[in-house]
DNA sequence: CGCACGATGCTCT
DNA sequence: GAGCATCGTGCGC
């Protein structure tokens, strides 16, 4: 299977991103090994949002979020976690969808290793699109989390591109799936807004 | 099960 | 100095 080519993220505006991503799986090939997950949960955050990084004026820290559609921009949150998203307009715009959970596919012995997961953490969950599958639901069911399952960081990510980094997209394995739109989690301003979207009946999701 | 709260460090005011 | 796109623990039911 092919990564997504970057005709795929010019080719819809961020709100629309952010639901086609849904489906699509997330790969990174890391030199501990390869880890994979479908994409579950999204949220986007568009350039006149005042929840957007963006909203205010480019720095250091929010500068990936300028780049074009199809790179990466991983930010530090809460002095300790870090969150991964998907540039999603031209250069210079400032738009992004957040990746707030995902299934795992593949690697989820590493994914474990890199959570640092509990021997009492014992949760599993059914796979909605692979009836043979099942994971323990707290490796990926989070924006914090699943950067750490995946090892994406801030100084090998941040600024990447997903056309040809070791970190990027393959296209959606079925379009048979209902998207349930709400508000985003953890935010204050722009909290009305409904940017929030996920695959319903997911067991992965980081909230319904 | 659900809810409340503390950890922790960087950015911008 | 405040606030932050979170998570894990600890408590009560």
């Amino acid at each position: 299977m092919q990564r997504l080519s970057i005709d795929f993220y010019h080719q819809y505006d961020t709100l629309i991103l952010a639901q086609k991503l849904l489906g699509c799986t997330l790969v990174h090939d890391s030199p501990e090994g390869r880890t994979a997950g479908i994409i579950v949960e999204t949220e986007a955050y568009l350039t006149d949002d005042p929840a957007c990084h963006a909203y205010r004026k480019k720095t250091n820290r929010n500068a990936a979020m300028f780049g074009r559609a199809g790179s990466v921009y991983v930010y530090q949150i809460y002095g300790m976690h870090y969150c991964v998203n998907i540039v999603s307009a031209e250069e210079g715009r400032g738009e992004a969808v957040l990746i707030r959970a995902l299934e795992p596919t593949e690697g989820v012995n590493l994914m474990e290793a890199r959570r640092k997961l509990k021997m009492g953490d014992k949760i599993i969950r059914q796979s909605a699109f692979d009836p043979a599958a099942a994971y323990r639901s707290n490796l990926c069911n989070g924006p914090a989390k699943l950067v750490q399952a995946m090892g994406i960081s801030i100084p090998k990510q941040n600024g990447s591109s997903l056309i040809d980094g070791s970190l990027y997209i393959l296209p959606s394995i079925t379009n048979d799936f209902e998207i349930v739109t709400t508000t985003r989690i953890g935010i204050t301003q722009g909290a009305d807004l409904p940017y929030r979207f996920y695959i319903k009946g997911n067991a992965f999701v980081s909230r319904k």
